[in-house]
DNA sequence: TCCCGCAAAATTGAATGCAAAATTACGCGA
DNA sequence: TCGCGTAATTTTGCATTCAATTTTGCGGGA
């Protein structure tokens, strides 16, 4: 057999790789679609935390041998996303209360990186851009919409951090939002009612300090704004824990 | 043969991994030895920007086979210090100009980030240390002796992020400098003597924000640090490349 | 002399094989 | 029935092998 055990999957994606005439090529790659898709699985919360990651399983779930596996887990390993245990193979890290403080507070610090660099680069158009979404959310907030408001709040921290156009910082920003992600704090934070007219306020000021290009207090705003994120959801888990 | 090729390498480190008692136990590892060796290999300069990594080689250099070596390299790709070419292996990540601005902004938001949460954290005897290394930095400042400011700089520093008492925060921020270490920027900065007393100034500022707790402007300040310190790296580039 | 094409050699990416460790299953004794 | 030691099974980590692509070396033709 040559690449798959079996028709276990679809051709999924059999396309030749992109073969655009850019000098060095972003890599087209083959195996880091295996990196991407064992990613997934794992945000996506399909392996329990602190489950053991079965190779042999995996393998034949994506039609590979274990040698590109392996190298995806050490990858996951190095990106915080699971733990290797010497002979023991690989586990789904656990996300602690401590660690989550933590996680919390970089993405806050990386947030206002963030924001200070877009007061520096941001157009026009950008903050345009920014500002209709911002409504749209302010509108979803008076309609109590949660999923809509949910959409728009994400949508404009993303604009923000693709104004900074920091390719590391965007890279650096999409891999801790996805170990949060995992340990499924950020997606219900906001059903705390009380919680959110204060992020509503805080988007206003945020809003506010963008139109004046104000770096260091946006900056100063969106850490703040991501520790409350967080207070809150704490709170959250302690209401559910009880 | 099991394991090396010859004895190549002499017995180095073959101390049975610590068997600590503590719960789920730090990876004693053994690859990740590797992966470290590759990494100080590759920052430390032994492999020119651009070079392709030679594969065959560093296995007899280290006396393991592909696999696991390979499984170093794609760590290092996920890093950002080295870089994989679909069919063509792997080649030393090439840091260019725009690149270099956008590390050292990402390391400014790290060290402001780090500020910030010293200044919650900061006790009274870790503020006297970073005291008494900014006095010392001083002395050499005042003595003109730029290797020994140098590593009280960054110490200073290092002190800062240590205090922030942040896992992920000094993970990251410890890859971040080894990419710009790589580059061979942060060695030589300060040969510059005009940055050299606004530097100094700008460590006053540091250390009185510091002493203050003010988290905000600490923060405003490391990140302004930092943007300096890479206007007078580029400046010196510049000087060095006409 | 220079350029192009073709074959040999080297390198890469991935699969398979194998020894060492861990996990599980089982049987014995209390 | 329960606990414990031992053997079978599974799993892990790494080496080796194999097909495929790329790179290198060489010769013919303009």
């Amino acid at each position: 057999m040559t690449r798959a055990s079996e028709g276990v999957e679809p051709p999924a994606a059999p396309a030749p790789r992109s073969t655009s005439a850019a000098r060095e090529i972003l890599v087209p790659s083959l195996h880091d679609e295996v990196l991407a898709r064992l990613r997934d699985f794992i945000v996506e919360g399909n392996l329990a935390a602190g489950a053991r990651v079965p190779e042999r399983l995996l393998c034949e779930r994506f039609g590979i041998s274990r040698t590109p596996l392996r190298e995806a887990l050490k990858v996951l390993a190095s990106e915080g996303l699971i733990e290797l245990l010497p002979n023991r193979g690989a586990r789904v890290r656990r996300i602690g209360e401590r660690e989550m403080v933590e996680l919390f507070d970089v993405m806050g610090g990386l947030e206002a990186l963030a924001g200070r660099l877009a007061c520096e680069r941001l157009t026009e158009a950008g903050f345009a851009e920014i500002e209709r979404l911002h409504h749209a959310m302010y509108g979803h907030y008076l309609k109590r919409d949660l999923h809509g408001y949910f959409a728009c709040n994400q949508a404009i921290h993303d604009r923000i951090v693709e104004a900074a156009d920091n390719a590391a910082l965007k890279a650096t920003y999409a891999s801790f939002a996805g170990r949060l992600r995992r340990a499924r704090y950020s997606a219900n934070l906001d059903a705390n009612r009380d919680r959110w007219g204060e992020a509503m306020r805080e988007h206003e000021e945020i809003l506010d300090a963008l139109r004046r290009r104000a770096g260091a207090e946006l900056s100063d705003i969106l850490f703040r704004h991501l520790r409350n994120k967080r207070r809150a959801a704490a709170d959250r888990e302690a209401d559910l824990a009880e």
